[in-house]
DNA sequence: TATGAATGAGGTTTCATTCAT
DNA sequence: AATGAATGAAACCTCATTCAT
């Protein structure tokens, strides 16, 4: 993606083909499917091909490859989120791309996921690195409560933006324990009916 | 409550007041508050004040302490939920009944929010304890459906239902991330909103 | 058997009808299948039908257990070899009886192989312990080396008697580990064809 | 020893002056003098001075310790009782040979630890690594019982062959709880004396 | 940068033994 | 005599981290 390398070379973003960058792969990999607290260094440095030790030449610690899987994704997803609303036009349109967005970095297969490891993992980091990433929660954040206010004063949408947005937030959130890429609904479809839930079917579209 | 006394009755739950239920009480505050995998047995048994061996007298493992909170959390929910469904009239009182019972399990101060326990720690248990565990889940949840169904026939509800209640089980189970009791929205006001959202403001009452 | 009677009314050996003595009956059967270090006092007790902190009415250490054991074992041995020697005739048949009575005592049903307990276990036991239950073992002894020393006599054996003795006792206490009661091979005749290597073939009979 | 060396070479014997090898030549003294379930992991590791933990990168478990000295034993016994037969000439010699080398590997000064654990410490490894060491004790068995057979066949011996190993075997193992090499019977003297025992004096030599 | 042996604290679990009932 | 909950020391093992090479 044409974001991805500007994120990179803007050093925001480890290339995902450096040492660094395959280790936070396979790590983010790794506490998806393990959890955070079952994965070792070893496992870490074990899928990457490098002995547990040399893994601390590029990490200072196992709690900062969970900070920078989650900084860096948060980052990334920020990126893809706001280019996702830029594209898309009217202000359901762009709630529906934060809807889709954000399953497709949920459950979707190009992000690997990655989404539940934020969501799963959290606890599993030092209150001051959840003040460190909750900057860039924030950013992403924001996005949200744009699209959800803009939806509002279109009269699309009534109620506590705030509560919805968090109502929203839990329902994605949960579809990693229920929903299967390869089943019956699509994520689009999903998407879509997650929107109407909220908008209760109005649609000026 | 009554419920409680009978199934403590029927040993179907453990005596609150016997070691094992004060056990399992501390384990589930503890796993709540730190999670399974960073609370040790030392943690549980200093916190009912015995010795850590001891535990070992009342469960076989520390996963077996895991199993038995959410199981006799799962036996107890489901007595609350089904006497409050039975005591409401009409389908969409009913179904407010669910939304407010699972809040209350979730958030609410009573069952001191082992829901959140069952939601969190799914991961931790091998995969012979989830089917184990999720016996007990099916019927918790058949109690969900059939309020759903039920609201759906009256035309109050539309779409499918495994994925509303699923959309829905993952808006409460996000609640305990973001919602504060003592807080302006009260727990009625957010199972209320959280009734209108699906309902799309549908109302017979 | 008389001896086993006669014994229990001196009060050298426990009445296996009592506690006790099904305590050390379970006990030495364990110490057999599984080694003294392998087998838990729970397992003695559940063997027996009591609970754990039951056995310690009866013994007051585990090794107090295995101490009983084998010194019960070693005088009932004792009182059988010197019944089956005395009712031999000629000292190779005599020596014949010592071997036919210690491959019975190691591999044979009727003693449920205790004195593999005895040879396996010595190092379990405290030095003080050991000492204790020398003084049985230097009479049962005592009886082999008569047996042995009136078959040279007889001429009928060469060499240094402590040393045949030794080797004999490495011989039959090596058959647990590959004889089979129900092979070809009987007891009868593996203690003939011992007696004829030693004896190499000599026989007045 | 030359054989010694090409083995390390090989790759089928640890090096002695290796980590790993340090903890072997320890580990087999410490089971012999106080049996492996009574020697704890950290009297390895003191015994070399490293940490316990230490002691898992060179072995996955304390089992795989017993393992480990019990097949490099029998590795090593074997490529010296090959040695010792080829070099003996006719089969009451290489009998001889046999016996005189199960009876260094027994009670001499170098090896003597390693072979009391092979014979004490099998009732601890668990089935299936007992199976796995039985391969190698299967080649170690077949040297010797060629060496009966050619024995046999020489007129010089009767009986089951099978039967005799095991005698002269259980005569051997039991040699460490008598034998003293300091006094007045030699090494030698017992290996003739045993010889002579089973081929009841006939010699051809 | 990478290695891999070593650390050392801490994890779960075991188990002989005690003791109030 | 028997119970069974509790003890508490010690067992094996794990694992993030360090560091000389």
């Amino acid at each position: 993606m044409g974001q991805l390398n500007a994120l990179i070379q803007q050093g925001q973003i480890t290339d995902p083909d450096s040492p660094r960058g395959r280790l936070l792969d396979q790590a983010a990999q790794l506490f998806r499917q393990k959890g955070y607290e079952r994965t070792t260094v070893r496992d870490i440095a074990g899928a990457v091909g490098i002995q547990s030790g040399s893994i601390f030449h590029h990490f200072s610690s196992k709690e900062d490859i969970l900070r920078s899987v989650m900084s860096e994704a948060l980052i990334y997803f920020t990126e893809i989120l706001r280019d996702a609303i830029s594209r898309a036009e009217g202000p359901q349109d762009k709630l529906l791309a934060c809807i889709r967005s954000e399953l497709q970095f949920t459950i979707g297969p190009d992000t690997t996921a990655i989404m539940s490891v934020l969501i799963s993992e959290w606890r599993s980091l030092s209150s001051e690195v959840q003040q460190d990433i909750l900057q860039y929660r924030d950013v992403y954040e924001q996005l949200w409560l744009d699209a959800l206010q803009d939806t509002e004063k279109a009269g699309l949408l009534a109620g506590d933006m705030f509560v919805t947005r968090r109502l929203i937030a839990g329902a994605i959130h949960w579809t990693p324990y229920w929903f299967q890429l390869d089943g019956e609904l699509s994520l689009e479809d999903l998407a879509t009916e997650t929107l109407q839930m909220i908008c209760c079917g109005k649609d000026i579209r």
